[in-house]
DNA sequence: CTATTAATGGAATTGATTTCCATTAATTAA
DNA sequence: TTAATTAATGGAAATCAATTCCATTAATAG
């Protein structure tokens, strides 16, 4: 009886627990970034512009928000053909561009890429989290492509 | 004149050399490997297969072999989120579903996914390789999820 | 102001992939 | 068939983005 209570009394302790987030500036800094860049910035760049914010910031710190902010859903995580992570920071609609010749990152609405007729759930799928990435050509490196071929 | 003659000669025989594949047992194999399995499996899998074929083989050998065909359209080379490249045999018009529980991959057609409207050289892009990935929860981890809730 | 605990950051580690290079084996030429 | 040529292989070591560990720091609650 005592100790059954005491169980209660630990449950209910770890239940109301909070785990209320604490505002520092290595995020703060990090969310601001993300937010004004409009390129998609690996975590070495990011960790770069906090620097000469003249924010202290460490790699780990870097990488720990950078993947905070992906579970939370308010950055998406995109790893390129090279095997790195780039990041952005609006994750609401859009998909990617990629050139693969010099990787430039472009974002596109959705709506405008998809057959409405496409229906994710035929194929027994709940699409929660949707990262579509098209690799291609972008205008400026074909040009350079097309010039080098006449020669 | 007689040095012209010379390096015009060197000229020729390095245009003429050849660069002719070789047939090799590793190479063949890995190829059978990645046509007849319908997941998609990583550098390490294909590298396990081969060993029970008894296919004598390296990782530098697998990893050399899984670029090359990439490299020629052959294969495509997928990179998921946990950072480990996936490869498939056939490349034409399909695009991924992944699971973002099991990680289970999807083959889909491409024609069935996109917006006859969208078309990429509107943003100046030659879609030239493309690679169209969408994460989302298969049908199984789905249900799973649902009967975790109920409880 | 003090106690609590979330967050930080440097060092060390991980793990997939790549590089280096001496060795092996497939193909060509004789 | 044999010798010469060179593409391909594979083990060891290196690379490098990302993660883990853990003692320290600093934000928030009481």
């Amino acid at each position: 009886m005592l100790l059954a209570n005491i169980a209660l009394i630990g449950l209910c302790a770890l239940k109301k627990k909070r785990n209320k987030m604490k505002n520092t500036k290595q995020k703060n800094n990090i969310i601001n970034n993300l937010k004004n860049r409009l390129d998609h910035p690996t975590a070495q760049q990011i960790y770069n512009s906090a620097q000469k914010d003249n924010i202290n910031i460490g790699y780990t710190t870097t990488y720990r928000i950078l993947n905070n902010l992906t579970e939370q859903g308010k950055a998406c995580k995109l790893i390129t053909k090279d095997n790195i992570a780039h990041y952005d920071y609006i994750t609401n609609n859009h998909m990617h561009l990629i050139c693969n010749i010099c990787g430039k990152i472009l974002d596109i609405p959705n709506e405008v890429v998809f057959n409405k007729k496409f229906n994710a759930k035929n194929w027994g799928f709940n699409i929660n989290s949707q990262e579509i990435t098209v690799y291609g050509v972008c205008e400026n490196c074909k040009n350079i492509e097309t010039k080098k071929y006449k020669n």
